[in-house]
DNA sequence: CCAAAAGTGTTCGATTTACACCCATGC
DNA sequence: GCATGGGTGTAAATCGAACACTTTTGG
């Protein structure tokens, strides 16, 4: 039956693209770099590279992250395969299969050029179009795929830096679904999710606006799903 | 920066496992292949391959399945990807790259064995572990990304005939979430999503336990996605 | 004092849950 | 008749959206 033997298949080049998002000034950002060669020069792109014979998809996709961010510890970001893509015409020099990550940063420092050649930037999530490849795709499905897991997942704070305030939080769930949400109840409910969020010991506030209460800090607390998720207010347009 | 001379790395081998599970008797089984050579012989293995050159992921995924179930048409059947696994060590012959799919089938046809030498057989879900290679966790994994579309999506259906009634529909929820569900409530919320089901336009019934009044039968509606989402009963042992 | 942002309380209606009850069929 | 499974009704509890209100800060 299957033969095992090597190069008795057209081998496939395996690479892995990553969708690396933040918020900056209350927009979503993308990290992108720009391609120094044909095809799609000039176009941007998401970062991602090759697998090496000795890493797993996961163990690549870090490497890239700290590569491409210039970050010097990126073993506490969020990382997540979100599907591969093997479409035998997505690159046109060869056959390609690339597995998609999704990373989430808190902060958003400009990226310092790594081990790679090509600078990577920030821009904003609808800046940019289209991207080289199929990267237009995957970042959609990677914003897709954020967006439906702050309904039932903790990753809300994965956007957020290691002590934060609820206003902080809510403006991560208002950026990824363009929509507002009500303060008193977003508060609520957060606060009513055991391991959601967890007050900071020394019970610390932060002034946000530069005018206001000082808001009180918290952390990410251990718990990873929602029980009950924090639904997306239904779009307008039902057909009742 | 990036070469991209064929044979600069080295190359993988692409393949596709596929997770397919079905209803039968009023438990969860899954097509399984007994392996016939090293390494895992006499282990049972998820049907899968090698993805052609001029195929996607996809597209080997669902010949697979169509190879290895012997239907003759799986173009209405439910096929999902589920994710890559791509650790170095999970094949000891040599590197392998596998993307994972899960397929969901209504009625449950004894396999005939297709193209390919080794007989694939139905097996219940809970048996025939450990398998081969990672696949207890691909089965596994496979396992709970349904369990958790259920809450969420219209992919109960697919594991239901073109005309099912509502207590068939129900039994997927209870059998895969392995829980029991309030008839009349989980009638009304079915019937509450639109889109979800359809009356089947005769108005037909069919008896299904051999007694009790004929259920009036349904065919899958056009929606996708369920709002509101029909929620798993929490596990007892909240932390109250 | 005013504006702005955090935080608390309260109301009202929708949704969910739990259970009682009626209907149609085979034996 | 009675067991079995389908289907309807309903009251109580719960949840969630909406919004008024208080608190704490900077100007």
């Amino acid at each position: 039956m299957r033969g095992y033997v090597k190069y008795a298949f057209e081998p496939f080049a395996v690479t892995v693209d990553l969708a690396v998002l933040t918020l900056r000034a209350g927009a979503l950002h993308v990290l992108l770099v720009e391609r120094g060669q044909e095809p799609y020069l000039g176009h941007w792109a998401l970062p991602g590279g090759f697998v090496l014979p000795d890493e797993s998809a996961e163990t690549a996709a870090r490497r890239e992250l700290a590569e491409e961010t210039g970050l010097a510890d990126v073993s506490g970001l969020h990382l997540e395969q979100l599907r591969t893509y093997s479409e035998p015409d997505r690159d046109p020099r060869m056959r390609v299969v690339s597995v998609a990550f999704a990373a989430l940063l808190p902060d958003a420092p400009e990226p310092r050029g790594g081990g790679d050649a090509a600078q990577a930037r920030w821009l904003p999530y609808d800046g940019a179009r289209p991207l080289a490849f199929d990267h237009d795709r995957i970042l959609a499905d990677a914003q897709d795929r954020v967006g439906a897991k702050l309904e039932y997942t903790c990753l809300a704070t994965a956007f957020c830096p290691p002590e934060f305030t609820l206003g902080e939080l809510q403006q991560v769930y208002e950026t990824v679904w363009g929509t507002g949400l009500d303060r008193p109840n977003f508060r609520r409910k957060v606060l009513a999710t055991p391991g959601f969020v967890e007050p900071v010991p020394g019970g610390g506030a932060r002034l946000t606006g530069g005018r206001g209460k000082p808001a009180a800090l918290y952390r990410a607390g251990t718990a990873t799903t929602l029980h009950p998720p924090l639904l997306r207010p239904p779009r307008e347009g039902r057909s009742a």
